[in-house]
DNA sequence: ATAGGGTTAG
């Protein structure tokens, strides 16, 4: 056994010494050069230990360098070396890294230079910026014998990561160093553009495309489709496709299923059918509907509450040959939850689970949600405990379902327990949680205990955005605790945030509400812009006071704004209740014609508002002739009111007790 | 590359 071992040492020694004799003057570092690559090779780890603290930058590289037509064993290696601490100093890593990206990319291992390029970037790794990586690649480009392939590999680790100012940066930075990224390079920093709603940038880019000396492909085509579904242009979209057809690019499926979902987001289901049964003509038969045209179908189909035709859909899908995955049972499960069917979706997950398919968060979530908004809490914790025990991840989204199931079951103790055990188990904090606790504590006008929120969220060094603040604002103005609304304004003002209009309106609204007239005033005159919110404030403040003048001058500076856009629904309903305050009952429902008129649906309170003014001062015939006007409109009536006063009536008329 | 879950302030 010994002999064995002595006889490997004496072996690697022997060849150790071979190599080094082929140099006429052997340096010591090609002596280790070697040793290292001999142990590498038969991945000696343990005596390669040994060499570690004599490793050194240069080395490292060459090392790669060598192992270059076998990249899994330099990956091996680089790993090996990060993991040594002796080595593991900032600048190693950097130089180290930027040579096995070359050596990854070369071999076409993408996702593993796309990880390593990704850890140099990220806040728990390297945190460098993009740019000072393409520095490092270009430096290393030539020992390392790459190809632009490595630039074009960065732009795509900076667009993963939502970065579209890096990925920009290294674009500009590589043609500067008289390189050039590739069409796809420039796609993906494009359609980065469109994923973070940089619309106006993306165009931009896509125009100068052509100086540039691009010309642009299918993924090019179809991130246009998508840029223009995005903002509801099914027409634009359709057109582009054809286009696209005339420059002789043929579609994918990809380009269908862009131009399908856009129509189903903007719930045009005929459209949406049209375009999946007429792919195949569309594309001269080499393109047919995936997994992902259907689930858009059915998507469509549940948000639009028409779990049959999503259910027949699901038939075609399947009648076809492509399976069904996650997110079609996803869809599903959600509708059938919408629906009111909880075990309907929960049968659905056991279908799932025996086709092997994972019930995965987005799916509980959607189950739990709908189950809160049923007011089953006891069918939603428990929903909630299974996920806990199948060690299922409980993300941001289950957070505020809960924080807000409770709430608005009117458990807002309980959700902020629940909120408490988040905090203590570290998970990832968000805003909107504490904000829905301050919010229906302000609602049960429980000041104090949403003032405990902020300061917990203080104490957890969260930042607070306008909604905090906002809530806060407006609830102590509501409850007339002026001062300490004014402290919070301050604190915000301390913190550099600045106040939103919607925080100008609440202090416009809350000064007049206490008779604050002349401060409101001041508050409005200080505003830079104001909107409908503003206005109707406003309106509403100067009709309670009667005055008829003042109201008249807002009514016609609100026309002049936005033209008819800044006239609401809720302007209509304010006019209309001061009117029937002043006993104008015929004018009153002039307004409301005129309203119908425009296109503006009545609402509840606009019904609550008439109908209770029309009981008390005009006739039963009266009131029911409203009552069936308003619903030939298709208002939903005030539920009391409807309850309380036209109902009677109707029985009556119907000879009904 | 394209498809899923929530919504908190006037």
């Amino acid at each position: 056994m010994f002999g064995h071992v002595f006889s490997r040492r004496t072996s690697f020694l022997v060849r150790c010494f071979h190599v080094a004799k082929k140099f006429s003057n052997p340096e010591p570092e090609d002596i280790l050069f070697s040793a290292l690559c001999l142990n590498l090779r038969q991945r000696r780890w343990n005596t390669l230990h040994q060499f570690s603290s004599s490793l050194t930058n240069p080395l490292i590289s060459r090392v790669l360098r060598e192992f270059r037509s076998s990249p899994k064993l330099a990956l091996e290696f680089y790993n090996w070396v990060l993991r040594s601490n002796t080595v593991a100093k900032s600048e190693n890593r950097f130089e180290a890294s930027c040579v096995m990206i070359h050596l990854l990319v070369g071999s076409r291992r993408f996702d593993d230079a796309l990880s390593i390029m990704a850890n140099l970037m990220s806040v728990e790794g390297e945190k460098l910026s993009p740019l000072h990586v393409l520095s490092g690649l270009i430096r290393s480009y030539q020992a390392c014998g790459s190809s632009p392939d490595v630039f074009d590999s960065l732009v795509r680790a900076c667009t993963q990561n939502g970065d579209a100012q890096g990925a920009y940066e290294v674009i500009e930075q590589t043609r500067a160093e008289g390189f050039c990224v590739s069409v796809h390079a420039l796609n993906n920093f494009m359609g980065c553009l469109l994923n973070v709603n940089e619309i106006d940038r993306f165009w931009k880019v896509y125009k100068e495309m052509d100086s540039l000396g691009y010309v642009e492909n299918v993924n090019t085509f179809n991130l246009v489709i998508y840029s223009f579904c995005k903002e509801s242009k099914l027409f634009e979209a359709l057109s582009v496709f054809y286009r696209m057809l005339k420059c002789g690019v043929w579609p994918n499926v990809v380009s269908f299923n862009m131009m399908i979902d856009g129509a189903c987001k903007t719930g045009d289901m005929r459209f949406a059918l049209q375009l999946l049964g007429k792919m195949g003509m569309m594309s001269g038969n080499f393109v047919s509907p995936n997994a992902v045209t259907y689930n858009s179908v059915i998507n469509g189909f549940c948000k639009a509450g028409r779990l049959d035709l999503a259910e027949r859909i699901r038939g075609d899908m399947v009648k076809s040959g492509v399976d069904c995955n996650e997110r079609t049972y996803g869809a599903l499960v959600d509708a059938y939850g919408r629906a009111g069917s909880s075990d309907e979706a929960l049968r659905l997950c056991d279908e799932m689970t025996s086709k092997g398919l994972v019930v995965n968060t987005v799916i509980y979530n959607s189950i739990v949600y709908w189950l809160f908004m049923e007011g089953d809490i006891e069918g939603a914790m428990s929903v909630l405990r299974d996920m806990n025990s199948k060690n299922m991840q409980i993300d941001r989204f289950t957070q505020a379902i809960v924080v807000r199931g409770l709430c608005r079951n009117g458990y807002v103790k309980e959700a902020v327990e629940f909120q408490r055990q988040i905090s203590e188990k570290k998970l990832v904090e968000d805003i909107v949680c504490h904000n829905t606790l301050m919010h229906h504590f302000v609602r049960d006008k429980k000041l104090a205990c949403a003032d405990q929120i902020l300061g917990s969220m203080l104490v957890q060094g969260l930042s607070l955005d306008a909604i905090s603040f906002g809530t806060l604002i407006d609830g102590y103005l509501k409850e007339g605790k002026l001062e300490r609304a004014l402290e919070i304004y301050d604190g915000m003002i301390k913190m550099n945030k600045t106040p939103n209009l919607v925080i100008y309106n609440s202090i416009v609204n809350g000064l007049s509400k206490r008779g604050m007239a002349g401060a409101a005033e001041a508050v409005v005159n200080a505003m830079e812009i104001k909107d409908i919110v503003t206005y109707n404030t406003l309106l509403n403040e100067s009709l309670k006071t009667g005055n008829v003048e003042e109201a008249d001058d807002i009514l016609s500076k609100m026309q002049k704004q936005d033209g008819e856009k800044s006239v609401s629904l809720v302007t209509y309903n304010i006019m209309i209740n001061h009117l029937c305050k002043f006993g104008s009952y015929e004018k009153a429902k002039e307004v409301l014609k005129f309203m119908v008129e425009r296109g503006v649906v009545p609402d509840s309170i606009t019904y609550g508002t008439l109908i209770t003014s029309f009981s008390k001062h005009r006739s039963q015939e009266k009131v029911v002739e409203l009552h069936d006007y308003l619903i030939l409109q298709g208002v939903t009536p005030h539920e009391h009111i409807y309850l309380s006063i036209v109902r009677p009536l109707l029985d009556r008329e119907n000879g009904r007790p």
